[in-house]
DNA sequence: GGATTCCACTTACGGCGTAAGCTTGTCAAC
DNA sequence: GTTGACAAGCTTACGCCGTAAGTGGAATCC
């Protein structure tokens, strides 16, 4: 009586297959038999809709960049500035081990719209079109380090303060403290406040006020 | 009459032609039987040496951090902070493929000296240990996503400015002759130059001077 | 000289990506 | 209603992979 014994496959199924595998037990137990499986389909017939492996892996981290949502400009570029890296550092927070994939293959065109994004909040600054592709690229490089420091760094270890106080390094010993615990947020938020302060300096002196430099 | 036929195994020959193997042919290329045979050797002979495939690429991702060579202090803080990130940057591009190992894991003990000089910086510029803490992981967060960018890059595409254009998106398609070239060391410089003066200003309000905030 | 220890070797297993070919269900054209 | 083409599943097979388990011969110590 059912018309069809199960959903027919599509690339857009074995993606969203593998990226939810992925997040569950991470990118090295991603077979395509077990991907197969999960669709309840041998591994070969995963070959009429994705060219190989890569292909699969270069899908789901584009994936990542799609699901930047991108702000609304406001009248303040510090604001808007802040909300487009918060917007990235959201979408990589929300599929982690995929994002540690997005973030090591080179960003291709998915990630265009983000970059126009960005230059669009430092032309806003002041900035010329080159000193934009600069600024946005010091800006998103500090994000990725941020994530990928957040995400690499497993749950909390409670050996880490003593072994670092056994190092016999004094200022790292003098910092145990605050060098065991990761308030990845907090953490963020202080380098990012530093790095636009930086860029309002330079967007400043570039075009706007009569300030120096 | 020669008393060996060949160098006995050791751990460092493994790791030392795990690492030439991965600087020539990249880390999905390497496998245990191969590396073997580099030693003129079987695979299983490694594992006298070695617990597992995962200890061989552990080896390889400390070599980078060991290699750092760290600079001397002198007077001027931001004098040694550059030359730090710029030690951290040269050990990194002395083997690209091996140093994307290497920042994806979890930085280790071998990071921990790199740690210990940064931290040594920014107390000098008068951070107390907490604010050392986060302004160091700022600084590293900086190099290390300015590095994956790099390293991640390939070579010069003819092809991308004209691509860059056709998206339509007006910022991009302006800045898209910016967009499609890679002063990877001159921008290096521009971001770095930027963290660290935002660094000053907060070492300044910290700290030192009478200065406002 | 016999025992012990080291270390490379052989064999073997299960899992991997995927090339090549086979089967079956669907549907348009006649 | 039959036929033929095609899409999309399945099966088989190959050569890799990491590594568990066991073998054998040389060097080292009593």
């Amino acid at each position: 009586m059912t018309p069809r014994r199960r959903e027919p496959l599509s690339r857009d199924r074995v993606v969203a297959s593998a990226l939810a595998l992925v997040e569950l037990h991470g990118v090295e137990a991603l077979s395509m038999r077990k991907l197969a499986a999960e669709l309840g389909v041998e591994a070969m017939s995963l070959y009429n809709h994705v060219a190989n492996k890569d292909d699969v892996l270069d899908a789901i981290a584009e994936v990542v960049f799609a699901d930047v949502a991108l702000p609304p400009p406001t009248a303040d570029w510090r604001v808007d500035a802040r909300a487009l890296a918060d917007a990235f550092r959201a979408a990589a927070l929300a599929h982690p081990r995929t994002a540690s994939l997005s973030l090591a293959r080179q960003l291709g065109y998915p990630a265009v719209p983000v970059t126009e994004a960005a230059l669009d909040v430092l032309a806003r600054a002041g900035f010329d079109p080159e000193q934009a592709v600069h600024a946005s690229r010091t800006l998103l490089a500090y994000v990725i380090g941020t994530l990928l420091r957040e995400i690499g760094s497993g749950p909390p270890d409670e050996t880490r303060e003593p072994a670092l106080v056994a190092t016999g390094l004094p200022r790292v010993a003098e910092a145990a403290r605050h060098l065991a615990v990761c308030h990845h947020e907090a953490e963020y938020r202080f380098g990012l406040d530093l790095v636009l302060d930086a860029l309002a300096l330079r967007a400043v002196g570039a075009a706007g006020g009569p300030s120096a430099r």
